[in-house]
DNA sequence: GATCTACGTTGCAACATATGCAACGCAAGG
DNA sequence: CCTTGCGTTGCATATGTTGCAACGTAGATC
């Protein structure tokens, strides 16, 4: 629709891929050099793209502060980073970071599975996770305020996707009660028949919930009963990148002015 | 230069800070309702930005992968994170982790100091590293072999940044050489009169250097002599990257064929 | 419950902007 | 020395982008 902005896009995919000269440029969009030239000028100008001394274009830093800006609170990362590492090699399973930024809930930090399922499942960092439909939703808005809960989910339609969704808001409400009460979310096939979660809360200094921690596996590698006899170790780690955010379980927060 | 690129860019930026509304952007453009939703509609396309539930758009998951692809070797970044966060817990100072990438040497991951001198070093994930005055440079360039050496450094100019800095061809590879045979480099100044660091090699399976670690610190807070102190931190650190790599100190991969 | 306001979306004509061309500078190689 | 390939600049053209106006919709207000 917006050709030149196309190009431009099509120019940053290439240069992510390898180092890009301008006549490569040119040729692949099947323009003309000076045209390649000026936007490859433009997107440098941002630091979308960065000039090397030999002349070729790669990728720029520009994107990869925005990329971890966007992903927000580096802090949560950089703090939860050790542990996620870790809970993937005590658990053998792939390991998921999620977070609440704005109005969704987005996947920040993943430590892949060395087994083969890896490449089966389809979340990505920085995707949208599905808000009804997976362990991690329902430990982070099982924690919410009621008002916040319900800003998340006015606007959602709730499809069936597998026999086990929760089809309605009135069965979700009652299933996150049941998380909220026992402090850990399951994912029994819900969105993916085959794909099993279960996931633990991450709090700040403040007590909030802000994130979670989810330990994933296809059926064929682990059931979701399996799955459960890794809990011990998902809420060590909720509760160890909690302690890293400040929050202390067992002295909450003085109230201010006491 | 080329304006419906540099509007693009400023929504990515924009979306990139909070969601945004397309009045939102319109606004700050200064431009048509229109003409913003049909650039939103392009980068949404290329998943560039990504339109939530309540109709605003924000950073894209897209520029995420492409970040992460372009950073490449997520190998590499994955086996170190635990252990470039462990050093700095271990000494206090800023680490870095620098690779080189086609013809340049890039800063890929990055552990800030919690001391106040953090802010102060500009170095930042996917920005180039001067490649004859830093320590990083100078290990990697150090093991390359002398083909790559000469291609890497043929067409720089030497540039005297202070009065440390190795300003000729001939006093940097006399420096190399040094840095070669102790296994370890060290940057006084030669870049900022205050940044002083010391770095190490990182290995693949092949024995090949390939990355470097290093301690980064501002003279107020450590002079170079202390940061050498840090020197068995730093190398312990190294060699577990590299051994999470597949690298085998004692054990040099055997000759093909025998 | 009706009206109003704000927002996002589409079709189209006019214009501004991005484009291709041609010419130039430059470095490497024959 | 000439040739070839590369990146870069100025300029006229026309293509692609822009703004306008009108529509649909949803939420707010009375």
């Amino acid at each position: 629709m917006a050709q030149s902005i196309q190009r431009a896009i099509n120019l940053i995919r290439l240069a992510a891929e390898h180092p890009l000269t301008l006549s490569e440029a040119s040729d692949v969009l099947g323009v003309h050099k000076s045209t390649a030239l000026r936007i490859l000028q433009t997107l440098e100008a941002a630091r979308f793209v960065r000039k090397t001394g030999a002349g070729t274009y790669v990728f720029g830093s520009g994107l990869i502060e925005l990329s971890e800006l966007a992903l927000g609170s580096m802090d949560l990362r950089q703090f939860a980073s050790a542990h996620l590492r870790a809970l993937q090699r005590q658990t053998g399973h792939t390991v998921h970071l999620a977070q609440l930024t704005g109005d969704e809930i987005v996947y920040v930090d993943k430590v892949d599975s060395p087994a083969f399922d890896a490449v089966k499942l389809p979340s990505r960092i920085g995707r949208a996770v599905s808000i009804y439909a997976s362990a991690v939703s329902k430990v982070i808005l099982a924690h919410l305020s009621q008002e916040e809960r319900d800003r998340l989910l006015s606007h959602v339609t709730f499809e069936r996707h597998t026999s086990t969704t929760f089809a309605d808001r009135e069965s979700f409400d009652a299933e996150l009660t049941r998380v909220a009460e026992r402090g850990w979310a399951t994912d029994d096939g819900e969105h993916d028949a085959y794909v099993m979660c279960v996931a633990a809360p991450v709090r700040d200094s403040r007590g909030q919930v802000i994130a979670a921690v989810s330990l994933t596996a296809i059926e064929v590698i682990a059931s979701l009963d399996q799955l459960k006899e890794k809990l011990p170790f998902l809420l060590e780690t909720s509760a160890l990148i909690s302690q890293e955010l400040g929050f202390t379980p067992e002295h909450p927060p003085a109230p201010s002015a006491s």
